[in-house]
RNA sequence: GGGCGGGUAGCUCAGCUGGCAGAGCGGCGCCCUUACAAGGCGCAUGUCGGAGGUUCGAGCCCUCUCCCGCCCA
């Protein structure tokens, strides 16, 4: 017998344990079923399960069972990511506690070490998923350095290189100064910040008055090869030609005219500085200006900044203007907001760098990508996402992908010293002439090949051809740009087919302030602690409930307690089920000996299937779970098991019910187990009559043929109504739910009259009547407290407590009565409106005809009531 | 500067193709009625950011506008 609170924690690494050895979770290809694959985005080697992944991986499990339960042959394939720079970052902190550093240690020792460390601590986030409960399928489990993948990455970066799409060049990149490297562009994050605009003057080469230039920047002026004017610009257009002399370094650098200077912004001139600004290093290329870099990769002035070299760039940055100011050449300061880009590993602020990197030229692989979205071969749900990625495709840059650490996938290039030849090439080159590259790639060049890698691209396989195209990818739109767009780049381009048919991009997980959680703030929620406090299904039922299209999840504790109620609710509705159980399972009486609350709840039960089926196929996420939410509780547990109390104390007579029970039940948990796997499966084994070994591979429900019934409903219905009229009636008047009522009613329409008497052992149950005195028009006695609901007129007898409450229940009366005299003023307008009567279709006005007339027999009910009890009180 | 999203009950949010405004939490009242107090029953609270427009009918569609957030330059 089950205990009377779900207690998760035993429970859950039981089932999963179970789960594994029975392998339900490895997908293979199966002859005559469809396939279902997933792959997941793979977390970061060095990370933590945080809410996000939390998010994201329930909604591609709630995915992969209903799959899986629904007869697809699934794959829903599971890895991690080597994270280059920030696992180097974390193993490189590792050693500085030891007083060691990458470089005393050698790249090879360095990353031996890195290897180590991801064999020690690697699997933290896998372990840490099947606490979630991801039915990942683990055997097959990929990582990006491992070797099948470090091949595709191989071959996909030489065909690239082959067909020119990889190229290698000076350029100007995005350098963090800490971690080293160059990073892409959209590993910047740029911020705005308050800072100063500096007004510098410089003087004419041969001596005079010169030019006034403004910068953010004024440490760059050391790198200055011009000052640009516009060619329209009068003021200037005779200085156009002439040197200037730049101070602090003496370098003699020309005034140019190019149409990128805004003559509006500051004084119409700007400072060049192609080595270390992008807008700079383009008019540099058109002027054919030097490039002077005056940077160290550490960020320190370098020997081109003559007197300054040595100093870090913020030091120098303040030197320079002191010295300008001490030579009368600072013009003025004032604050200024201006964007500063850090590097979103490490913050720091990073550097525009002249270095030689390898690119991938994107334009040519971009537009296959865009038309596989806009002929809809690939949707993005919801659908406004799709703006943000032809925008950013049409758009597109050059993609940076060398960087200069040693964590990574070694570029495989090797060049030749006294030739200048370069190599590129599938297999190592051992010529003692040749010098390999040690740039590696961008971690996000292996990612791109996920959908296709972790299959066994470049080899041709069963599983490649069952599973590619994957169906869906589940991911947040953080990483649009930097995974999905280039998935599908890489997709069309070496699989000649789209890498996924949908991508469903949910929200962000942020706090009750609707802040991102960071550690920072230090307002996370860690998704383990609350796993360990709540249970997993309590948190994947909260983050699912609250997954709405579009919507960011604000998750507060309080949102999760109350789903866990709801795992509590469900538990004891199961308790209930099986204490009424003792015989085992009855047998499905045939339909005509059904009861009126167990064919409600069989054609409810048909509707909620029909709700989730739906919302599942179109991600909606929340719908399907608050559908359930609402049926278990407000359904079955509210209306149903109470209405069947009194025949299951019956005996035999509540066999019906017993067997409606436990079916319903068991189907409610193949509809919920998806969401919250644990729990269901811990009933679901407990269950009299199933049918396999575990729910994980029991079909997934479809509704039933003939448990539909409106009639039923409508009479079910009618039923609740007058259980709602007595207990609101109680409720109004305090009457503690001890005290039985005894009630007698009215009604115009035969069917709910029948209804209710037939129904009256479970409606005087909930309503705690004592007798319900049956008869039209009969005469309540005087005293009586009055209601309408429904169909009913419903009276109260009166007794000691009833007659006290008088005021009060006149008050009541005058209240409904207002609001029906409202329903009825806004009902008569309508119809009166011939226009509306004439073109709103024919059942939306009969609707409305059948409001008006229900709302004036409820107000004339009401009315004289009113003035029996008004009566009543005068004598 | 360009783009996207949001402003609905005290709080956090649902509301699909326009047809009587909802949930959870919180609040108040009555209840330990043997599945569940992590519970039951009842009650209260809305100028749906503002102004126009389209429509028989607008929280939903269009225009303008005010706040808030995000992305890109």
């Amino acid at each position: 017998m089950l205990g009377p609170r779900y207690e998760p924690e035993a429970a859950e690494d039981r089932w999963y344990a179970f789960w594994l050895e029975k392998n339900y979770f490895h997908g293979r290809p199966e002859a005559g079923k469809p396939a279902y694959s997933i792959v997941i985005p793979p977390p970061n080697v060095t990370g933590s399960l945080h809410m996000g992944h939390a998010l994201n991986n329930t909604l591609q499990d709630i995915l992969i069972r209903w799959k899986r339960m629904s007869g697809h042959a699934v794959c829903w394939m599971p890895g991690t990511d080597h994270a280059g720079i920030a696992t180097q970052n974390v193993v490189e902190r590792q050693l500085a506690a030891k007083g060691l550093t990458r470089e005393r240690l050698g790249r090879e020792k360095f990353v031996d070490r890195v290897w180590e460390w991801k064999d020690e601590s690697g699997g933290t986030i896998i372990r840490q998923l099947m606490r979630l409960g991801a039915s990942c399928d683990w055997k097959r489990e990929r990582f990006t350095m491992d070797e099948g993948l470090s091949k595709a990455v191989r071959e996909a970066f030489v065909r690239l290189y082959e067909e020119g799409l990889i190229y290698r060049g000076d350029y100007l990149v995005n350098w963090c100064p800490r971690c080293g490297t160059a990073v892409s562009d959209l590993e910047v994050e740029h911020e705005e910040r308050e800072g100063k605009l500096w007004e510098f003057h410089y003087p004419l080469w041969e001596g005079g008055e010169g030019l006034t230039i403004a910068t953010t920047r004024p440490e760059t002026m050391l790198g200055d090869t011009a000052v640009a004017v516009h060619p329209g610009d009068a003021r200037y257009a005779a200085l156009v030609g002439k040197f200037l002399r730049l101070p602090l370094v003496d370098r003699r650098i020309p005034i140019i005219a190019d149409r990128y200077v805004d003559p509006a912004f500051g004084s119409g001139a700007v400072k060049v500085t192609p080595a270390h600004d992008p807008n700079d290093f383009e008019a540099g290329l058109r002027n054919n200006l030097p490039q002077v870099n005056i940077l160290t990769p550490d960020g320190k002035i370098n020997a081109n900044g003559g007197p300054y070299a040595g100093l870090d760039r913020f030091e120098a940055r303040e030197r320079v203007v002191a010295d300008l100011e001490k030579l009368g050449l600072v013009r003025g300061v004032k604050p200024h907001k201006h964007s500063v880009g850090g590097c979103y590993r490490c913050g720091t602020v990073v550097e525009p760098y002249l270095s030689k990197q390898w690119f991938v030229r994107m334009k040519p692989l971009a537009g296959e990508a865009i038309r596989a979205v806009e002929e809809g071969r690939i949707r993005i749900i919801p659908s406004q996402w799709k703006a943000t990625y032809f925008e950013w495709m049409n758009n597109i840059r050059d993609w940076c992908i060398s960087r200069q650490i040693w964590w990574g996938h070694q570029i495989p290039a090797w060049y030749d010293d006294e030739t200048g030849e370069v190599f590129v090439s599938r297999e190592d080159l051992d010529d003692p002439r040749l010098r390999r590259e040690t740039d590696v790639l961008d971690t996000w060049f292996s990612s791109a090949l996920w959908p296709f890698s972790t299959f066994g691209w470049p080899g041709r396989n069963r599983d490649l051809e069952f599973f590619y195209p994957t169906s869906v990818l589940v991911t947040g739109f953080d990483i649009i740009f930097f995974w999905v767009a280039r998935m599908i780049m890489t997709g069309l381009k070496f699989m000649e087919d789209v890498p996924f048919r949908d991508v469903y991009i949910h929200a962000l997980v942020r706090d009750e302030q609707g802040q991102k959680m960071s550690k920072t703030r230090g307002n996370v929620i860690d998704p383990l602690e609350i796993i360990e406090k709540y249970g997993a299904d309590s948190l994947r039922m909260t983050l699912t409930a609250m997954a709405a299209q579009g919507r960011d999840v604000r998750l507060s504790e309080e949102r999760i307690a109350g789903f866990r109620n709801f795992c509590n609710k469900l538990w004891n509705a199961a308790r209930f089920t099986l204490m009424n159980l003792p015989g085992g399972l009855p047998e499905m009486p045939e339909r005509a000996k059904l009861s009126r609350p167990d064919r409600w709840i069989l054609s409810r039960l048909n509707d909620t299937n029909r709700k989730v089926d739906a919302a599942l196929a179109e991600y909606r996420f929340n719908d399907a779970a608050l559908a359930l939410y609402h049926f278990t509780w407000n359904e079955l547990c509210d209306w149903y098991l109470e209405a069947i109390k009194p025949s299951l104390l019956g005996g035999a007579e509540g066999d019906s019910s017993r067997a409606v029970l436990v079916r319903v039940l068991e189907r409610t948990l193949r509809l919920l187990h998806p969401i919250i796997p644990f729990i269901t499966e811990e009933i679901w084994q407990k269950l009299p009559g199933r049918e396999g070994e575990s729910i994980v591979t029991a079909p997934w429900p479809a509704p039933a043929e003939g448990w539909d019934d409106p009639e039923v409903e409508r009479e079910f219905g009618a039923s609740a109504s007058f259980v709602n009229g007595v207990r609101n009636v109680r409720g109004e008047n305090n009457i503690p739910p001890g005290k039985l009522l005894t009630v007698s009613f009215d009604t115009d329409i035969e069917e709910a009259a029948t209804a209710v008497l037939q129904d009256q052992e479970w409606v005087k149950r909930l309503g705690k009547i004592g007798s319900i005195i049956i008869g039209r028009e009969v005469e309540p006695p005087p005293g009586s407290t009055s209601t309408v609901s429904g169909p009913f007129q419903i009276f109260i007898h009166p007794d000691k407590e009833l007659l006290e409450k008088l005021d009060e229940d006149i008050r009541r009366l005058e209240k409904q009565i207002k609001d029906a005299a409202s329903s009825i003023q806004a009902l008569e307008k309508k119809l009166a409106n011939p226009s509306f009567v004439e073109r709103a279709p024919a059942e939306v006005v009969e609707k409305d005809r059948g409001r008006l007339a229900e709302a004036r027999d409820r107000e004339a009910k009401l009315r004289a009531r009113l003035a029996a009890r008004l009566k009543e009180r005068e004598g």
